[in-house]
This record gives structure tokens, sequence and C-alpha cells, in this order.
DNA sequence: CGCGCACTCCGCCTCGCAGCCGATTTCCGC
DNA sequence: GCGGAAATCGGCTGCGAGGCGGAGTGCGCG
């Protein structure tokens, strides 16, 4: 782990070791499309690949790879759950998230569960490979639109856990006395929840607010 | 076209002309990993890669591919209008689209442009090259869940243009008044398109209808 | 220790929403 | 032409939702 200066390059040394990655997707046209942009780099190459997170983790275990790269939606167990254990298993472990969405929740979470970089799936394949050099090298990569939503972020008042659960409940189409029921708690309180909610997201419905909770990756349909 | 039976075979014949095909999506690493797959087959190739449902039309123009596969949401231009679009200027043309999303209205709308395959972008690659060999051969391919989601429909009861006018008005998080501005009609009129949309959606509030609606691929976040 | 914050609860009041009764016009297809 | 579906509009009722106020607890942090 000394020279990890990213720069392994296949110049004439006896046996160029390429870097070891583990690809994460349960998307399996998208695996070979990574792996095959990754085995096409001399100092890369695919070691294993893995469907949801639960094989994730398993083949993280069983492979060590150098940098993992991880969708977040997925079946079985969620990206950011992986990633987590992925931590747990080796802390020095290097995770590129690299997904669809740039909800500024999904960010958040990815990076606080300890990925070090997050990419979304438009990107070019030179610059896959470049983000993954740069993970290889000790550093951290944000995609462009993802740093954008994640310096929104903080200027954003940020939900108490209590607000979320009602948050979810009502995005289920539950009504206050029924979302009251389901926590426990008065109808009263979860209109004060609401009202709290309504002024941090900046609405004044109920739709409204599933609307900009949706957007922002708050809460999850289907 | 008249022996399209789609088993030009790479046999010993001569010259054994491969099935050109087009590739639309937005994101790169999956077309490219699409790419692949088709390449490595014998009786196929890639002719050309678009990234948005304008660049896939003039694509099309220009190589008139045997078959194009096609992603559903994507910027500039959505894959139902590419498809359109394709089918006006070619009534011949075969497309296959390959997406994320099976909500029965996607489905539905892409199967009305005249698309005559639905896979779902978590199927197997010999799955896919099977599918296109399928369309090539003239006849239509749909995913099993995508088959399961469009039998459901029929069930359901369809929407009128004016309630999904309405329906998507409210899910932005619009007031019935501000709705009936919108739409140039009383507050009256779109209480009553609401209460047929209850009715039809089989829920009581307007949270739960857009919960619905969102499932069913009726209304688009974001 | 005091301050702020999260969480809980309470009353009152207004208004929008949803359910109910009704109605007319237009247009399409059989 | 007649039935049916779609779109338009009216009023009435009751409940839920959302804005107004206040207020008590516990917890962490400076």
């Amino acid at each position: 782990m000394a020279s990890a200066d990213g720069r392994i390059e296949a110049t004439a040394d006896a046996a160029p070791r390429r870097a070891r990655v583990l690809v994460v997707d349960d998307h399996a046209l998208l695996r070979t499309g990574v792996a095959n942009i990754v085995n096409h780099e001399q100092d890369l190459e695919v070691v294993a690949e893995a469907s949801d997170g639960q094989e994730a983790v398993e083949a993280f275990e069983r492979y060590r790879p150098d940098v993992t790269l991880m969708d977040l939606r997925m079946p079985v167990m969620e990206g950011v759950e992986a990633i987590r254990r992925i931590r747990a298993i080796d802390p020095q472990a290097r995770v590129v998230v690299l997904t669809t969405y740039d909800a500024d929740e999904d960010i958040a979470r990815a990076l606080e569960a300890g990925a070090k970089a997050y990419i979304l799936k438009d990107i070019a394949a030179s610059e896959l490979v470049s983000c993954v050099r740069q993970v290889l090298a000790g550093r951290t990569y944000l995609a462009p639109a993802a740093a954008a939503k994640l310096a929104e972020r903080v200027t954003q008042v940020q939900l108490t856990p209590r607000e979320l659960s009602v948050l979810r409940l009502m995005a289920d189409g539950l009504s206050n006395k029924e979302i009251g029921v389901e926590l426990s708690i008065s109808e009263r309180t979860v209109k004060t929840h609401l009202a709290h909610l309504f002024e941090k997201l900046g609405v004044t419905s109920r739709t409204e607010a599933v609307r900009v909770a949706t957007r922002r990756g708050l809460v999850r349909f289907e």
C-alpha cells in the first residue's frame, strides 16, 4: 500500500501488476460494458462481477479487489448497505459508486457509507477509467453533477428522523390520523411534524411535498 | 425484403451478410456493452450508435439498420417519439425497446408506436441476441415481466385525455382551483375529473393517486 | 448551567378536498 | 336516431388538511 500513487504503468517491468476490479450491477449488459472497458486498460482488470449487494460483499471477501464499482439500486441488498459492509470488512476498501441517479440524498448516503467516488452512468469510457485511477491513487472523485447537488444540499435544511418517517408514510398515501396510529403519536403531533416538513421543503401541500422529496431522493417509489 | 426469414446464417456462403443493428441509449457504458455482445455474433453487427431520440432518427435515416435497439427515457427526444418517427420514415422498421422500466403505460405506448419487442436491461446477453433474431425473423418478443404487466393492463380502466391532464397537474402539486385555471375550466369540472380518476385508480386521496399513477407510468417525476 | 433543538401535545379557525345529489352539451358508433 | 362516453357546470355536506397560537419534556453542546 506504500507506492499507491496510481501509476502502476505497463512500461517494461517484469510483471506489471494490474489493479483488480470488482463490478457490481444488477444489469448484466452494463456489467459487460464496464468489464470490457476496464479490461482494455493495461493497468486494470476485472476479477469478479456481482449482481446485487449480497453477492458484492461475498465477492469482495473472496477476491479482495483494489477497487469496487458499485451500483446503488439493486435487489436483495442496496448498494449503500453493501458499501457499509465492505468497509467494515476492510476500512481501506475503495468503492466507486456508478449509478443512474444523482439525488442529493443518494450521494450523501453513499459518501457517508465510505464511497470514494460518485459517477453517473452517462459518462464516457475514458472518464470511467480516469476516475478509477484517481481512486486507486488514494484520491476521491465526484461527477460534476454530483458535486453540484452536494453543494446545493449544504444550503438545505436537514430533516429529523421523525420528520422522515412521517414524510414516508404520507407519501404512501396515509392520512394524518393513520400516520399517527402507525407511529403511536397523536394526529396533532403528526400535523406539527408536517408543518415543519413543509417549511423545510418549501412547499404548502402534501402532494408538493411528495414531489420535492422524490426529487431529492428522500422517498422512493415502487 | 423478400427472404427476411431471419436465418441469414454464417454457414459457408461467399459473404454472409450480417444483420445491421443500431443501438440507442444515453448511457455510453451500456451502449458499449450491448455493442460488444452484438458484434460477437456472426450474424449481427452494430453499424451505428445514438445517445438520444434525435440522433436515433438521424442515424436510422443514414444507416437504415435491420433492427434498432432503443432505450425509452432519454434527453432531447423520448424513445417513444423516436420510434414513431422512425416508423414514419420506414413502416417496416424493426425496433426493440431495451429499457429499465416495466410500467404498463410505457410498454403500451412503445408497442402502439410500433415497437416489435420490449425487453428489460436486466436480461442476459443470450436473451438479448435471441430477441433480436426473433424480431429479424418478423416475430415479436415480450419480456415475461412486460407481458404480465400488459395482461394486467387490459383489466384496468383506461383514463381519458382530460383525466390524464388533470392527473399530471395534480401530481405537480397544484390545487383544484389552480388546475382549473391552468386548463381554463371551472374548479367544479376539475373535481368531477378527479372523482372519476379516483374511481378508476381505486384510491380515495390525491396522494394515493400520485402513488398509483407513478407505479403505472402515467405520470413521470423529475 | 443555560441555550437550542428535537419531539411531543393541545386548541381554534379557515379552507380545500372528497362524496353526494343533480344537470347540459357534443361527439362517436351502431 | 339513439345510446353511451366524455366534458362541462351547479350546489350541498362533512371531514381532513394546513396555518395560527402556546407549551412541556429530554438531550447535547458550548
